[in-house]
This record gives structure tokens, sequence and C-alpha cells, in this order.
DNA sequence: AATAAGTTTCATTTTTTATTGAAAGTTTAA
DNA sequence: TTAAACTTTCAATAAAAAATGAAACTTATT
């Protein structure tokens, strides 16, 4: 496979792989390409080279741009802008497992607060409900909080989790 | 909020979860259904439940048992078939990631490996390329391992990855 | 302050994904 | 072995999500 080629399939393959996991292909492809790009990389590039609109390319820059793994650059005396990414990998796990919590962890958190608090005397059916809602709370709550502290703590998250815990 | 809001509020909000994690809403929706359920429910219930077609209830009900995490019930003199989902969170926590990580991680890192090692002695662009694909690799193996570590030793993971380390 | 070079927005269109429903298939039991 | 009760399949349809592209907007330069 010569570089062209595999350039191409790794791009392809982070979008799909995106699209997997509820990110739109277009912005995993955009990010995908930045991230093996050894120079920034203007919007005309990126359009040309995924053959995809203008609009488009803005549109999931800007998205980019607001999870914080996308930098905007500027050349001096150049009147374009253009984009790198955020190639640290624990620097990017940190960020895009941040944004997914805020973004969906926590409003489903709260939501499930809500629910497991109804008033449950009634029959075994509702008593069940709140029961189960409330596992499902602390589980989805403790996960969401590992997930954090291993983030936080990013190089050597082990040891670290495991010197608070035993604090 | 009385019982059967507080119920359809879960229902619906698992549903948008799992959307935005890549996997269908109707998936969802009847997951969460039957983790609330305190006994079996049949096809027709959830069909009348969620309001959807037979064939959209066969299909995810078959999608959920090949993921494991629902299960088929037969009550004696009934032709019917009922359902039950998976209910110990830690066991659905294990059986959702080995089966995402068998799908899509998986065949990610075996594409991963292939573009990671093309020949690249030529230009700064794909040394570049073959040292971000590397470290990719590497990163999604690790992240792959860990997830699979904890999920196995699903209690106490935490101790049990520590003693494995220090053997 | 006019213009040029570029970027963003968003109504419309396209593509992708999920759902329906009717026909085919199974299974149980009389 | 037939029929009833139920489930599965899949081509057609609908719904949802993403992409386009042209107009509006911004900013830098002369």
């Amino acid at each position: 496979m010569e570089f062209r080629e595999a350039k191409n399939k790794f791009v392809q393959t982070w979008g799909a792989l995106g699209s997997q996991w509820g990110i739109n292909k277009t912005m995993a492809q955009i990010h995908a390409l930045l991230m093996v790009s050894n120079e920034a990389v203007s919007m005309e590039d990126i359009m040309e080279e995924l053959q995809i609109s203008r609009g488009n390319a803005s549109m999931n820059l800007r998205a980019l741009m607001d999870w914080g793994i996308v930098y905007k650059e500027y050349k001096t005396g150049e009147r374009r802008e253009y984009f790198t990414a955020e190639k640290d990998l624990d620097e990017l796990a940190v960020k895009i497992s941040k944004e997914r919590s805020k973004r969906e962890i926590k409003p489903a958190l709260k939501v499930l607060k809500e629910v497991s608090s109804i008033e449950a005397d009634g029959t075994a059916e509702e008593r069940h409900f709140v029961e189960q809602t409330t596992k499902l709370y602390d589980f989805v709550l403790k996960a969401d909080n590992v997930l954090d502290k291993m983030t936080e703590y990013k190089d050597n998250w082990l040891a670290q989790i495991l010197l608070k815990f035993m604090k």
C-alpha cells in the first residue's frame, strides 16, 4: 500500500468509526485528515481532499473547534485561515470524554434522578421501577466519575486514582 | 410526577441517549422498557407500549438478543414468547463493551495496523503519517485492553488490575 | 468607503437510516 | 396433516440526519 491509499483508507475508516459512535462522518473525516497532516490545512484543501462543499466544511470545522480538538491558525501575511488538530492523544481523549459527558451523560443523569424520585409505595411494578432507575443512576454516576478521574490525571491515571483512593 | 409519566420519560431518554451513541432509538427504548419491567413482556405489549410495528419490534428484539442483553422466556402453557432484559448493570456494561469492541474497535485496529505499516522513508508528510497512525494504534489498543480488563473483573476492577500490574 | 478575499448561515435537497406491513415461515396441538 | 397462533423477513416507504450552494456577512487592504 502506498501513502495516498493508506491516508485515504485511514480517513474513511475514522469517518465510519465516528458515525458508529454518534459523531457525523464528515466531522470525523476532517479530524482524521488534520491528525495525520504535518502542517496546518486550509478549508480549500479540506474541501478538495474530502470532496465536500464549503458549507459542510465550515460547519464541521466549527463543531470540531467547539469540541476543542481543532484549532485555527493564522499564517502571517495570509488572509486565509488554517486548521490543525489536537495531536496529543491523551489530550484528545480527555476533551472528547469531557464534552460527551457534558452534552449527553449529565442531562441523562438529571432525568434518571427525576424519574427515580417518584413516590412509589404502590404496586410491585412501581417499586421495581424506582429500584431499577435508582441503581441505574448510581451506576451511570459512578462510571462518569471514573472516566472523569481517568482523564483528569491523564498521565499514569492508575497510580493517581490509587493515590486518591488511599488518601 | 406519577408512575406512567416517569416510565415514559425514562424510556424516551434512554432511547435518545442510545441514538447519540450509535444504537438505534427503538432498540434502546425496548431495552429501557424491559429494564424497568418486573416481569417478562410479550412482543404485543412492546408494540403497544412503544407504538411500533411488529416487524420493528421483532428485528430490534433479535438485535438485543444478539447482543446478549435480552433473553427470551417461555411461560408454561403459553404459546407466546416473553422477553426480559439483563438487569445486572455490571453484566450489561460488560456485554455492551465486549460487543462494541468486537464489532467496531477490533476492525478499526486492523486498519490502523495496516496503514501504519506502509513504507515511508519518503517525505516529512509520510513520516508524520506513519508516526501518528502508529501512536493511534497503540493508544486504541491500550484503551481497548483497559476496558477489557475493567469488564473482565467487573467487581473491584481497580484492585484486580493493580494485582495484574504487580505480578 | 469601496472592494476583494474570505467565511458563515440556513432553506432546500440528498443521502442514510429506521420503520412499516404484508407475505412467508414456524411451531404446536388437535 | 391441517389449521391456528404466532414470528420473521424484506421490499417499499417514511423519517431523520447530513450536505449543498448561493446569499449574507466579515474583515483587511487600498
